[in-house]
DNA sequence: TTTTATATTGCAATCGATTGCAAAGAGGCG
DNA sequence: CGCCTCTTTGCAATCGATTGCAATATAAAA
């Protein structure tokens, strides 16, 4: 029916009579432009089923209206992801980019971009970046740091890096779940996770202070190193247990994933949850509210991160300073902690 | 240190004292170009950490190298996202993309694009469209398709629709879920999902022939219109249990997530699975491994769909034809349902 | 009526890479 | 030695929207 042949500017200044230049100030809106003048193009440019061509737009004013998200998770995506978080955080920030008129362009690992600011800055395919993910020493993240390129970070706030983050209160959330372990008695808390991460490191340092707190003593042999996976979780779940016997009382997860490995793996031991070995995990995703039992969670407000990274990415392009943000955690009570 | 001020071609002309014609040339490896002067241009472009200006290029090319992912997906997305389906799927999307060379653009269902056509394609943001979350019948991609736009779509194929999908093959899926139960001996075999759902219909085409072949009658009260969470799940699963009994011998739920959400209840409710009811889910993520007790599945090929789709789509682009495409699904047995 | 301020609109240069076509240089051949 | 071919390079137009500045029209002030 209609073969639209791509219209230009200059065939809808013609059809209204006017100049492009006319056409492209009416078209944003410009005060400059009369006011009946603007509505007769904007009707003609909607009648006539005419966008604006982006890529010369892009081209023309340097701006691209797109952040760009790079994914650094290494396994988890893509080969073992069982992590609603990074969804719903992907989620967040596509919804709000959105809302703020910006596009979202995304790129994981595999796509071999060793130097992202040339990649997607340098060359014009973006105007800033969200990056999730952060590893404890990317030199890919000084590099960013060093041109002052404008991006953001999904993470921990470290000293030793100079750029800013998003993320949650991982001190905290590490401190309420050890703390409400202890509270309930136990003496035997083990940590799963592995504290090479920033945030899982925060969660850590949370923990051991909970843990002097409660005058308990802390015990290396009850940190177990784990990956973010439910198989690792699944499998380290051994490492807590000597012939079917718990070696502890309690078990603080830094995410959900571990802590359902860990069920899955102690009801085939047949150690019971919460009664001889309680559970806490972090991130509160959907699953933790529909296994057996029911998974006790910090949770971090994933929907507020994503907009709070793009907010923030935005207000960097706009030349205004931000800071880190570190969001409260809270502490959601099912089963699997034993409490009342 | 380095205040890289955005070279241009123009600037690595100069340096390597040649036209822009010829550095344009020489970046891309013509053969119209001598070849030590292009390895020389070559040179001179990283050593100056030259990035070609995509902006620029796009418009003047009037291609983008990019890719759009359109998420339909409506409530499943940012609200109760527990799909580690859709994740796995995007990923192998971005893998897939970043391979060949493209660039992905995402996009949700709330940055309110009605008319994808003029926002993605004919503003030059994209080359082509990846839609993922296909409705019976949604009039935007009937658009798409009536404008011979370049596009393809992840789901099922349909009579009515005239565009190309790429999908698993749901009929043969929900038949294998539905005989294994039926070959086990069980007798009153529901159906969960919403069949007002292309694939999920499929999924549904073969619950019956399943059945039909088994000698066992299709009752409608078996079949129990569910929606893809878990949570839905949960609270549907009281519709097959009257006073803690179940009124079923095995399920047949179209995901996983309404699986695992029924485990849940039927635990709750002291209901044994696989003794008192077996249970099949589809797609066969990560949490299926590590529910209790571990599901059986119907596992989909997503890391294989996401391949297609770019390839698919990419040959699209370049003017070639292509089929549907409904992927093997595979039967991937553990405790849940009741088999040895 | 003339001058000045204000509101609208158009002109034309510009962004940076690409590419058809012309041009210059290097050999080859009669 | 002149003509032709092939290789290699450069010239200059082009893509479509934006925007500083000039130009015109209109209204207000003197």
């Amino acid at each position: 029916m209609e073969k639209s042949k791509n219209l230009t500017m200059a065939d809808i200044a013609k059809l209204a009579g006017v100049s492009e230049a006319t056409v492209s100030r009416a078209l944003k809106d410009s005060p400059l432009i009369n006011k009946e003048t603007r509505a007769r193009v904007q009707r003609i440019a909607r009648e006539n089923n005419y966008e604006i061509n982006a890529a010369a737009r892009n081209f023309r004013t340097k701006k691209t209206h797109t952040l760009a998200v790079v994914l650094l998770v290494d396994r988890r995506w893509g080969h073992e992801v069982s992590d609603a978080f990074l969804m719903v955080l992907l989620g967040s920030i596509a919804d709000e980019a959105g809302q703020q008129g910006y596009d979202l362009l995304l790129s994981t690992n595999q796509s071999d971009v060793a130097d992202l600011n040339a990649y997607f800055l340098e060359s014009k395919r973006a105007d800033g970046l969200i990056i999730i993910g952060q590893g404890r020493n990317d030199p890919r993240l000084d590099r960013l740091a060093e041109a002052k390129a404008p991006f953001i970070v999904w993470g921990a706030e470290m000293a030793d890096h100079n750029y800013y983050t998003v993320g949650s209160d991982n001190r905290r959330g590490g401190y309420d779940a050890t703390s409400l372990l202890a509270r309930n008695g136990r003496r035997r808390i083990a940590f799963m996770g592995d504290v090479r991460h920033p945030e899982m490191e925060h969660r850590w340092e949370g923990y051991q202070k909970a843990l002097a707190d409660a005058g308990l003593a802390y015990d290396d042999g009850l940190v177990i190193p784990t990956d973010f996976s439910q198989s690792d979780g699944y499998k380290k779940a051994d490492l807590l247990a000597q012939g079917g016997k718990p070696t502890c009382d309690a078990v603080f997860c830094v995410s959900d994933n571990i802590a359902l490995g860990l069920l899955k793996r102690f009801a085939e031991l047949g150690i019971r949850v919460p009664d001889d070995v309680a559970v806490v995990g972090f991130d509160d995703n959907p699953p933790a509210l529909f296994s057996t039992p029911g998974l006790t969670s910090i949770k971090q407000d994933v929907q507020e991160g994503g907009r709070l990274l793009v907010q923030n990415l935005i207000k960097v392009l706009n030349g205004q300073t931000i800071d880190h943000v570190a969001m409260p955690t809270e502490l959601v009570i099912r089963d699997s902690c034993g409490q009342g």
